[in-house]
DNA sequence: ACTTTGACCTGTGCGC
DNA sequence: TGCGCACAGGTCAAAG
């Protein structure tokens, strides 16, 4: 489920009440998540303070005072809520999606200087999701080797053509192999390729001059990458499906989304008039416009 | 070295 | 109404 936009979204709504918090009892279910819990999760935590939340990609980032860094990524289905102490007469619990506890797999009580005491519940229907544990200042082995961020400044055209140059898979997997650039998944994957006027087939090297140098194409794909990101950001993600944040509310991005999920419907470019189409790559649904995206813009004005 | 395909899980929505 | 199937925002490991 989550991309980028909507972990920072998460970390977002769970910065206030949670930095500066003293974390009491850890409960951990029994069956773990995508990795059993790692040795060692509950007591890091029992009695550490958690300093900031972060994020890096996908990845919500836990510093806490006791020198250790919780890593926790959302798979598919992750999300986080806040529940009153104990029970379900706590006020924040009436916020809550409709708790189904049978997928509730990790709960850490806090105590928050101004917001007192709390209950923050891990839930994951399906169980993608995972949580690492590693010293702060080492890192985790699912940090090593990821691609810039896409809204910093490591990200742009130059550094993004070095690692497609050569490649021969399509750009849509490109753009969701990690280690080119981090956080983007499937949707805005899809939505930035429909921004750069880019076939999601098109093989990335093709968007890499011979003599290495980016394509105009790839220059309008760093910035429709960073366009999107941060407009889905602003928008508080898109919730699909069933995505939430802390809060339990609903970001409404989707409402933005050019592309995806639209498989039939009227291609939004201005003049454009295609309607959009779904082919699967990589075993992955890719939404695209037939008429605005390409097949080849680079070869334009080649033969 | 690279790219594609399962596998991991449960829930939902659709066609029949 | 009920059943079976396709599909879902993720990553990793194995197979080509």
């Amino acid at each position: 489920m989550p991309e980028l936009p909507e972990v920072e979204t998460v970390r977002a709504g769970l910065a206030p009440m949670l930095a500066g918090a003293r974390i009491g009892l850890v409960r951990l279910g029994p069956l773990g998540l995508r990795f059993p819990f790692p040795r060692g999760l509950a007591g890091a935590l029992e009695g550490a303070v958690v300093e900031t939340v972060a994020r890096r990609a996908k990845y919500l980032l836990f510093p806490l005072s006791s020198g250790m860094t919780v890593l926790s990524h959302l798979g598919m289905t992750g999300a986080y809520r806040f529940a009153g102490r104990g029970g379900l007469d706590g006020p924040t619990r009436l916020h809550a999606p409709d708790p189904a506890p049978v997928h509730d797999h990790m709960a850490w009580d806090i105590d928050h200087p101004k917001h007192g005491a709390l209950e923050l519940v891990y839930s994951d229907p399906r169980r993608f999701g995972f949580v690492d544990l590693f010293a702060t200042g080492t890192s985790s082995r699912f940090l090593e080797g990821l691609g810039p961020e896409p809204l910093s400044n490591g990200f742009d055209a130059k550094t993004l053509a070095l690692r497609f140059k050569g490649r021969k898979g399509p750009v849509k997997a490109g753009l969701l192999d990690q280690r080119v650039v981090a956080g983007i998944g499937n949707i805005y994957a899809c939505e930035a390729l429909h921004r750069a006027g880019i076939a999601p087939t098109l093989p990335a090297g093709a968007l890499v001059g011979a003599d290495g140098a980016p394509a105009p194409a790839l220059e309008a794909l760093v910035v429709a990458v960073r366009d999107v990101l941060a407009e889905a950001i602003a928008a508080g993600g898109s919730t699909f499906r069933d995505f939430r944040a802390a809060d339990g509310g609903k970001g409404h991005f989707q409402e933005g989304l050019r592309v995806y999920g639209r498989e039939g419907a009227p291609c939004r470019a201005p003049g454009c008039g295609g309607r959009i189409a779904r082919i699967v790559q990589a075993g992955r649904s890719s939404f695209f416009c037939p008429a605005c995206q390409g097949p080849n813009p680079v070869d334009a004005s080649g033969p």
